[in-house]
DNA sequence: ATAAGACTTGTCATTTTTTGACAAAAATAT
DNA sequence: ATATTTTTGTCAAAAAATGACAAGTCTTAT
């Protein structure tokens, strides 16, 4: 998937002919911050994604790669970060999940 | 560098044979907020970047990549974001620079 | 043309999160 | 043992995110 998170989120509505309003009340929502959420001007809550996942009926594990994703793409973005640099954060996550077993 | 942004610090901090309170006041923070810093339980402010750099004479360029690095990486860890989803995600980034262009 | 519905934008109070500051306990060094 | 250094807990203040509403634009149907 080749979009923001807002972008998706856009998509699946409209594909499924859902105006902003319903859509927004079946997320708890106002129709107008999910307005903002669709264009990028404000972040979607990871509290919701699962029932995003049921209204459209996607697998909540993949949604959630999806969300993911685009939270550290939007990152990597943000950071100007090159692709070696993203290399060396990748050791830095490794290094992190190394640091708990220390603790056991 | 292979440890959390907080052990670094440490690291430099030790090597000049600093003590907290001795950086904590060059850095305009409480050293008992740096002690944290430095165990990974609050975060560094980028506003301080700079200010570290100068301290310990470092390239604030490659300070900085630390820092996103460290930023990126911990996200990474906290998402439990796998090699595979990275590559989509850094796709993600990749696609976001693409939109500006768009608007311009 | 205009009325209705759909979407966008701006604003603001509330909530949540982060930060700074201080006190006191724990660990370390002298 | 005392002094110094470091850690931990707490809390108010600052900052950021969120929910809600009002008013705006745009589109479409009549």
């Amino acid at each position: 998937m080749n979009a923001t998170f807002g972008e998706y989120i856009r998509l699946l509505r409209t594909k499924h002919e859902l105006t902003l309003t319903k859509l927004a009340a079946q997320l708890d929502l106002d129709s107008a911050n999910l307005s903002k959420i669709e264009n990028g001007k404000r972040d979607f809550d990871e509290k919701r994604l699962s029932k995003l996942a049921k209204i459209f009926k996607l697998d909540l594990k993949e949604l959630r790669n999806e969300y993911v994703t685009d939270l550290i793409g939007k990152k990597i973005y943000e950071t100007n970060c090159t692709k070696q640099l993203l290399q060396v954060a990748e050791k830095k996550a490794e290094y992190r999940r190394t640091l708990i077993e220390k603790v056991i």
